[in-house]
DNA sequence: GTAGGGTTAG
């Protein structure tokens, strides 16, 4: 009931209609409850003022977009409104296009525009409704959205940069990223936010790529730059492992002040510098940080635990809790990830207790699997079995395959055996697990089994993700692919690969040929690079870094999966023969590949 | 009076 009796009016009815229009919008400017808008709004309708166009927009704004509102209230009120105007149109869509129902923003826009006579939307009522289908993933969202987009050229509306940045996130928020990019490209003028927003987009849909090649466009236009266009970049170079871009985005953030001033921007340069390769860098901006927050913190842990740096993010973590920062589930993410790549086996079972225990953060699936990883890489695959047992969902594969990547590392076939079953079971086994298995098989001279795993991926098809590098030079991303030869200069870049592997066979290099496995050879298994005899992205990029920086320079790689073994001994061995530090990101770890060795000990 | 952009993990 909106008007209840026991909400008697809040004073006795003013005697012109002018006194109790101002009162009432004294008591709309005083409100701040639900319970006294209740009261307001008998008094409204006892004085006959519900249409008055104030005071309805404002009662209707109250219950519809503040936070101490309610939307069943507000459409409740919305009906009362006879002939509603553009103002409350655009509250109730507003409302509803933030609510956990956008669905009822859109149900709104219908009815507005199905009428003509009545208001037709403006620039903020294509705003708001943009957003509800942005949050809205039915796929009639979608013809909505193209819908609305057709209504937003018709009125003219496409010239408008906020219309126009919201279309952009609607779009590229249900996966059109090309279709986000269209409505940017057709803008007539674009506005500092339009282009950070097309940087985000990219960057949110994993278009890292394209997100630093937005920003060569925007230099040559002259838009210059703010926190959010660095934040949006620093994230993408991070991704690539674009050290060099970096490194320009950390100047121009000094020299532009937003160092200081913005801890979003020092948060990404930490995490750049560490997804980079350079912790030193990373520390220093940590280090030179006025105020830090859970994401400094978890930046920090998490880029010491990718380097395999155990003991040092263990240290971050006591001086986090030290300054009364509370750890989030990332945080472990980083600790259990360090101690499991530096052996640390006790303080990760303890780190991991800790969590629920200490913290109250329930174990995440992902939790699981850096426990299934810390157990199973220092050889008690029994205790991993375990851990994966007692996890509320074991139903996942990746801790299976975790699981048989341990296996592979320590040649037990008969818990890969148990892994393997598993996913089959679950109907997850792919390419790359029956070449992991293959691979235990064969190490322990099990020729029925590597038969039978041949036969496995022909029956089932070899599905496998595709690997890729890249590579930084002089501010240019170059990325390359097994066999690549889409480079412009394919031809220099294998012949100089030609060379290095020669040059690397002088001092031992033999190129990895272990398995026999003749129909495996050239494929790339999920998690794991595999197959020799072809050019793997990694020994692509090395080639064309050594053949395009002076002596010396550091060769910085990022790829998408594991490096392989033939790569990884390939690797150390051109350290070696042409004195470079090689550092390669991959995807679980970094390498740091010097004098013929690399940080990881042969051990990944 | 109402509208658009950012970081870790995934």
């Amino acid at each position: 009931m909106l008007l209840s009796q026991e909400s008697p009016p809040l004073e006795a009815p003013p005697e012109t209609s002018n006194t109790k229009t101002k009162t009432i919008l004294n008591l709309l400017q005083g409100c701040n409850t639900l319970k006294k808008l209740h009261k307001i709004h008998a008094c409204v309708i006892t004085a006959g003022l519900l249409n008055h166009p104030a005071i309805s927009t404002k009662l209707l704004n109250f219950c519809a977009v503040s936070v101490s509102g309610s939307l069943l209230y507000a459409r409740l009120l919305f009906y009362q409104i006879h002939n509603p105007q553009i103002d409350h149109w655009n509250s109730i869509i507003r409302g509803f296009s933030r609510s956990s129902s956008p669905i009822q923003s859109i149900f709104f826009y219908n009815q507005m525009v199905s009428i003509p006579t009545r208001s037709r939307p403006d620039t903020y009522t294509f705003s708001f409704v943009l957003r509800a289908c942005e949050r809205v993933i039915l796929p009639l969202a979608d013809s909505k959205r193209k819908e609305v987009h057709g209504t937003v050229i018709r009125s003219g509306y496409d010239r408008d940069f906020v219309v126009c940045t919201n279309l952009m996130r609607s779009y590229a928020g249900n996966g059109s990223i090309e279709n986000a990019r269209k409505v940017f490209d057709e803008m007539p003028a674009r506005d500092l936010v339009t282009w950070n927003s097309m940087i985000s987009c990219y960057a949110q849909a994993g278009f890292h790529y394209e997100a630093l090649k937005t920003y060569d466009l925007m230099r040559i236009e002259n838009v210059g730059v703010d926190g959010f266009t660095l934040v949006g970049l620093l994230s993408s170079c991070a991704h690539v492992g674009a050290l060099n871009l970096g490194i320009e985005m950390h100047r121009l953030a000094r020299e532009s002040g937003f160092l200081n001033r913005n801890i979003y921007v020092g948060n990404a340069l930490i995490d750049m510098y560490a997804k980079c390769g350079n912790l030193e860098a990373a520390l220093s901006v940590f280090d030179g940080m006025k105020k830090r927050d859970i994401f400094t913190w978890n930046s920090i842990v998490v880029g010491y635990g990718v380097h395999g740096r155990g003991l040092e993010a263990i240290e971050f973590f006591r001086k986090m809790v030290m300054e009364g920062v509370k750890p989030n589930s990332i945080t472990f993410l980083g600790l259990l990830c360090g101690c499991s790549h530096q052996g640390l086996v006790q303080e990760g079972v303890k780190f991991f207790n800790l969590m629920l225990s200490k913290y109250n953060i329930k174990p995440e699936i992902k939790h699981y699997g850096c426990m299934v990883d810390l157990l199973g890489r220092a050889g008690k695959l029994k205790q991993a079995l375990d851990v994966i047992n007692s996890c509320p969902s074991q139903n996942d594969p990746v801790l299976w395959r975790t699981l048989l990547g341990s296996c592979k590392i320590h040649k037990n076939v008969e818990i890969g055996e148990i892994a393997m079953r598993n996913l089959v079971q679950l109907r997850a086994s792919n390419a790359g697990d029956c070449v992991l298995l293959a691979t235990i098989y064969g190490e322990v001279n099990n020729a029925d089994g590597v038969s039978a795993m041949r036969k496995m991926i022909k029956s089932q098809g070899i599905k496998t993700t595709p690997g890729w590098s890249w590579m930084e030079i002089n501010d240019q991303v170059h990325k390359f692919v097994v066999n690549d030869i889409s480079h412009p200069d394919t031809n220099e870049i294998y012949m100089k690969l030609r060379e290095v592997i020669q040059e690397v066979t002088l001092l031992g290099y033999v190129e990895e040929d272990s398995m026999s496995l003749v129909s495996l050879k050239g494929f790339s298994g999920e998690g794991y690079c595999w197959g020799n005899g072809s050019y793997h992205s990694e020994k692509l990029a090395i080639a064309f870094g050594i053949s395009r920086t002076p002596v010396g320079t550091c060769l910085r790689i990022t790829k998408n999966l594991r490096v392989c073994r033939d790569c990884h001994s390939f690797t150390k061995f051109v350290s070696k023969a042409f004195n470079r530090e090689i550092v390669v990101r991959d995807r679980v770890r970094f390498h740091h590949f010097k004098d013929g060795e690399c940080s990881c000990k042969d051990y990944w």
